[in-house]
DNA sequence: TTGTAGGCGTTATCAG
DNA sequence: CTGATAACGCCTACAA
């Protein structure tokens, strides 16, 4: 490894393309040379690339060799700019420090470069405008496939997506009208789940921290539908207008105290809502998960710096992106399947807060 | 934002491009078409994006307002190809995973993409060959410059990428014999700076945990002459072979305490060997920083997650990303700056291991 | 099974 | 200052 400690000059122990292997001023060889050199024509070492089957075996054993002696690599704009096609899979994530999403990205790229595609990341988030500009311009490279860690927001770039004709896959949003290809979770069934978790540690008294409309609507109605069927009561629900911070979930498990002092168990309808009721329930002096539970939803990365950290319903964020990356190479398969949405299983992550 | 909750076909209420705008097939505009629209030819259209001194003002204006109607943007391959150029810079990280790299990456984009580049993240990590492979291919782009977060460790790799002609910039590193542009950090100032720290909380009796080469034995190197100016001891050194996990430092400092039981403070060259010297510590019964004091170098994610967390030398890995991506506008400026290479200030982040 | 011809969209070069 | 021409490297279509 290249240090500060080597001594002498390590370019000369380097290694190095045989003299007679090197191309004119280090740039990398051509199709031309290549098929020159395997005595064919150009087309038959695209054909090498691309169709094999289409070259007799001994050609193709030939021209392979050459590849090999030369390190020929197909130049990806002139391809591209041919058949439109590149093989370039752009991730886009939301938050590039996000532990989550960059599992998922990991995943998937776990499961395309093997075959052959080049896995990139954007940042989309910062604002709006970004995103948009950001997603034109790497649509400008036309990509093999797109896809999205978080929400596209902007129904504009949803629809923008739509008109590409490349496969685009949604994660973690589940959307009504997907763009094309989805791998989700089913909101309602966090709800259900969070119900049960919090009837099995004993607690009859129930109560609800999210947003009114959304995903936060759906996760509050598996909530009740679990609660109702396990005969619970689900005291209160405290709706909040949006979540910026962890002040919210401070405010509405304030409130919710207000007004129902005996509840024993909260749901946060996500981990920033019920991190910020923990820290207000812990400034109060109310002892978790003593006097009361806390489940939260989507494993933040705060979700464990909290004591007691936060237990949470989440999923696995690697096999999301596993499950992306499969679907794309079905897609591309000769007998693609149908199906090109998948709801991914629910799973708790169990902290010490229930 | 699209949500299960929606009703009804939200493509309906979906912003379209007006239809005089729209081009066949829901293809992006062709510079042709831009060209035709405006009176002139496409290769002023192209001037005006690239050379916008060469037209006359008149029809700059006409053009541009052209292009603006239109959504007009250059396809990149088509450039690439024509021009052996891209607006493309690629990020390499070793772990997508890690968030000083993220941070580092933020800063990057975040000086890069007001002018115009593209920032894109390539996961370098899992295998030499993998590393090879991805270098190699992403190469093929052409991006305008690249970036690494990390180090290079293949000599070849770092040979092909000098003989590519474009601006490389390594960071986190400190080779002898850089690339091209280097953001590094200084080893002998992070030893003597751990040295004088563990000297102002009263310690005399210094231990070093690290490896015998590279740059563990530049930071021992600092270590030792602030040591010796302020006259204190280094009383014992541990040399590991290799660090792989925790235990290397768990075993090292145990083998310490066998040695040198009076030691008060010791500098894990690494932030892993220090937490694993820190875990043992603690599994020994010894008070930190009550009896030993513990200092780390590089701010691993897992620095923080000790009670007491790891102090440790580190350096503002935003800051590196963004001296890196100013490196880069310097250089493609008309008036290039000699200077290629530069070296972060390193400070402390305290976490109560001192 | 292999080869020839042409064009993908842009920009460098040279001419006007 | 603007335009015509050709070429970047590859791959699809068609021909042999």
């Amino acid at each position: 490894m290249a240090d500060e400690a080597k001594t002498g000059p390590t370019h000369d122990a380097v290694v190095r393309v045989p003299a007679e292997h090197a191309t004119a001023a280090g740039r990398p060889p051509r199709i031309e040379e290549v098929a020159r050199r395997a005595g064919v024509a150009p087309v038959t070492v695209s054909r090498v690339l691309r169709h094999p089957d289409k070259v007799k075996a001994k050609t193709l054993e030939r021209v392979r060799a050459v590849i090999a002696e030369t390190g020929y690599a197909s130049n990806p704009h002139a391809r591209a700019l041919r058949s439109g096609r590149s093989n370039l899979v752009v991730a886009f994530v939301s938050n590039m420090l996000s532990q989550q999403f960059g599992l998922a990205v990991r995943g998937f790229a776990s499961v395309l470069e093997p075959e052959g595609y080049e896995v990139m990341v954007g940042q989309t988030s910062y604002s709006y405008a970004k995103e948009s500009a950001m997603i034109q311009s790497l649509l400008g490279l036309r990509p093999a496939a797109v896809m999205f860690t978080g929400v596209i927001e902007l129904e504009q770039n949803r629809e923008a997506l739509r008109g590409l004709g490349i496969p685009v896959v949604e994660t973690w949003a589940y959307p009504p009208d997907p763009i094309d290809m989805l791998v989700g979770i089913s909101n309602y069934d966090a709800g259900a789940l969070a119900a049960r978790r919090l009837a099995a540690a004993g607690h009859r008294h129930l109560a609800f921290i999210g947003r009114a409309g959304g995903r936060g609507a759906l996760r509050l109605t598996g909530f009740r539908a679990a609660a109702a069927e396990l005969g619970l009561d689900v005291v209160h629900v405290v709706t909040v207008p949006e979540v910026t911070g962890l002040s919210d979930g401070r405010d509405a498990f304030a409130a919710l105290m207000e007004r129902e002092p005996a509840v024993t168990a909260v749901f946060g309808a996500n981990d920033l809502l019920a991190t910020g009721a923990l820290i207000e329930a812990r400034a109060r002096g109310i002892v978790v998960p003593g006097r009361l539970a806390i489940v939260g939803f989507g494993d933040n990365d705060t979700a464990d710096q909290m004591s007691p950290g936060l237990t949470t319903v989440t999923f696995d964020a690697r096999a999301l992106g596993v499950n992306a990356g499969a679907m794309l190479l079905d897609r591309w398969s000769d007998e693609p399947s149908v199906r090109r949405q998948r709801v991914l299983e629910l799973a708790f992550v169990e902290r010490g807060s229930v």
